[in-house]
This record gives C-alpha cells, sequence and structure tokens, in this order.
DNA sequence: CGAATTTGACCAGCGC
DNA sequence: GCGCTGGTCAAATTCG
C-alpha cells in the first residue's frame, strides 16, 4: 500500500511557481493514439478504444467554441466547483433513456442502492459519519504547504464518456482508493490513482444522475510513464515525444479556457497533451448534439455519437490550471515500472 | 500469497 | 464556531 510518502499531490501549485516558466518543454509520451490494445485485460468492462477504436485527437473537428451560456454570473476559475449547485444538464432526450445496463458496473456494492432520477434535488441523504474515534494519524501530509492552503491547483479533465460500464480502460492501471455519495446523485464517485510508482495522477468516475449512461471521468495530473497494459510486447518503448505545448499563463479570460488553445492553434493537439490518457476518439462523427457547457465556463463539453453501438460518447474536457503542466511533466519519466 | 477493492474513519476547506 | 462536503487513508476483505 502507498506506505511511500506521498508528495502530498504534488501540486504546489499554480501559487506556488511563478509565471513566467519557460524553461522547459514537457516531453509529454505520446499521445493515446496506437498504443492501446483493443483489450488490456478488462474484466467486464469495455475499453475505450474497443468502443470506438480510434484516435484522432489531434484532427478532430472539435467545437471549442463555448456558446457561454449565462455571462452573467462568473464564477471564479479558482475554485473547484461552483457554490451553487445548478442542474443545467440540459439533457436532451434524446438518449435519455436506454437499456438497462446488463453487465454489472463494478465498484458500487453496497450503495447505488436508489436509482430515482429525478431533478428534484432534494433526495438522497449523504453518509454522514459524524463520530470520530481514536487512532489520531499524526503522520500525514505535511511538508510543504506553508502558505495557502487551496491544495489541488494542477489541471483536470474531465471526461464525459456514454457508456454502461465505468471502467473506461484507457491503458492504465488504477488502484481505486475512496468511494464517496455524490451530493446530487444516486450515483457514487469513485476516486482511482494511478499504480504507477511516481505517478500521481488520480482519476475520479462517476455517473451522471440526469444520464446514467454518461460516465464523467475526470484526471488529475499527467502521468510520468507510457501506458503500462500492452507492455511487454515488441514495440518501441517510448516514443518519442514531439508536442508542444505549454503557454504562458492565460489570464482568465471570459471563456476561462486556454487562450492559448485560442490564439494558437494547437487546441486538438494541446488536449492530447494535456489529456493523459484519453481513450476516447474523436472521429468526424456527425455530432449529432452539439456542444453541451456545463456551468463552468472553463468547461467544454464535445459530444459524439456512436450510433452504431448504441452507445453515444461524450467527451468533456475542462482545462483549468495550467502551468503546472511543467511541474508534472519535467519530471520526465523519473522512474517507469511496468507491471 | 500478493494485489486490488471495499468501506468507515478522518481531515481540511468552506459556508453559514 | 459549528456543520457540511469533498477527498483521502488505511485496515479488513476479497479476488486472482
Ligand atoms: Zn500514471
Amino acid at each position: 500500500m502507498m506506505v511511500e510518502k506521498r508528495e502530498d499531490e504534488m501540486e504546489a501549485s499554480a501559487d506556488a511557481i511563478p509565471p513566467p516558466f519557460s524553461s522547459q518543454i514537457p516531453s509529454t509520451f505520446p499521445l493515446p493514439g496506437g498504443f492501446f490494445d483493443a483489450d488490456g485485460g478488462d474484466k467486464g468492462s469495455v475499453g475505450f478504444l474497443e468502443l470506438l477504436g480510434l484516435r484522432d485527437l489531434n484532427q478532430s473537428p472539435f467545437l471549442f467554441e463555448l456558446p457561454r451560456p449565462t455571462s452573467a454570473v462568473e464564477p471564479p476559475p479558482a475554485t473547484s466547483d461552483p457554490p451553487p449547485r445548478l442542474p443545467p444538464p440540459a439533457e436532451s432526450s434524446d438518449t435519455a433513456n436506454f437499456p438497462a445496463t446488463p453487465s454489472s458496473i463494478s465498484s458500487s456494492s453496497t450503495e447505488a442502492a436508489v436509482n430515482a432520477i429525478k431533478p428534484a434535488a432534494s433526495s438522497i441523504t449523504n453518509g454522514d459519519e459524524g463520530e470520530q474515534a481514536k487512532t489520531n494519524r499524526t503522520t500525514k501530509e505535511e511538508e510543504k504547504k506553508k502558505k495557502g492552503q487551496k491544495r489541488q491547483r494542477e489541471p483536470r479533465f474531465a471526461f464525459k464518456t456514454r457508456s454502461e460500464v465505468d471502467h473506461l480502460e484507457d491503458g492504465y492501471r488504477w488502484r481505486k482508493y475512496g468511494q464517496k455519495a455524490v451530493k446530487n446523485s444516486p450515483y457514487p464517485r469513485s476516486y482511482y490513482r494511478c499504480t504507477s510508482a511516481a505517478c500521481g495522477v488520480k482519476k475520479r468516475v462517476e455517473r451522471s444522475s440526469e444520464d446514467p449512461a454518461v460516465v464523467v471521468t475526470t484526471y488529475e495530473g499527467q502521468h510520468t510513464h507510457p501506458s503500462p497494459i500492452r507492455a511487454r510486447g515488441a514495440h518501441q518503448p517510448l516514443p518519442p515525444p514531439s508536442l508542444v505545448l505549454l503557454e504562458p499563463p492565460p489570464p482568465p479570460l471570459g471563456f476561462g479556457f486556454p487562450s492559448s488553445v485560442r490564439s494558437k492553434d494547437v487546441h486538438l493537439p494541446l488536449l492530447g497533451c494535456y489529456l493523459p490518457p484519453p481513450p476516447l476518439d474523436f472521429r468526424p462523427m456527425t455530432a449529432p448534439q452539439p456542444l453541451m457547457l456545463t456551468s463552468d465556463p472553463t468547461t467544454a463539453v464535445a459530444i459524439s455519437g456512436d450510433p452504431r453501438h448504441g452507445c453515444n460518447r461524450t467527451a468533456e474536457v475542462s482545462i483549468r490550471d495550467h502551468g503546472l503542466l511543467q511541474d508534472l511533466i519535467p519530471s520526465k519519466i523519473r522512474k517507469e515500472e511496468e507491471l
């Protein structure tokens, strides 16, 4: 078990890093393209790649023009979630209902009991505990962090995927380390961490309360190693990183989206770099749905439909902090362990 | 037997 | 200052 001293979420983050940081280029590893196996040993979960099997992140006709739903309120881009909940789900009726998932979703054994999806926000009863016992764990994280607390400053990417299974194989091995009930959702949220030694990438998976078919996967951090799965083959161990990204800290635009993206033309590629292992493929689908905007202006949602299998995939990318990218990447593959 | 998961406890941040 | 909530840890358990 993670007995090693966690680096406390190596964040340290943006508030800690100086604005001008242009010294090294993050050599991100290869994009998810190609070395993903359709199978990876997933037991009952379908892999992303499996669902689609393509990977055109750099040239997909993404639509990153957030229409900007409400400009009246300007949620602080610094915070993680907007205080005011808002059910702007805007769930269309296209894929509102789908056949019940025959396959049993992993995780979830006790909760997931109630499944009443109602817009009303007053069901769910958080677990709540309240009483503490003894066992005082004083050995927690405490090394750095002496200034503003406010942790969690790294970029996060949320992917919305339409899938019956939540375990989207992305080419990495994850260890579940927690699960919590979501406030307004009957579905729990699972917390995963990359099993790699020095890789502190975390992943959060939860189902949309509105659309049980939608799985929201939020990645946090960057992997410092290539996809473990399928290793041992006979292929290139480390593809040459030749990606460009990294831009000066874009000021908080009304968009929230990295200005670099718009300024330059590296929107997609950038994403590719940013995204850890986005196993999704953005083929030129007909895009049944235009674009969805979450409550955050910093969140772009791209939806892709894949009627062929009856499952549509939605990819939502939310970018927030930039800059720590290098923080994570610079370390480059310090150590790579395989499994 | 080892690795992964489960699950309650614990804790920090934020709102009131 | 208290309470709520999200997030993480870690012991126990299950799985392979
Ligand atoms: Zn990793």
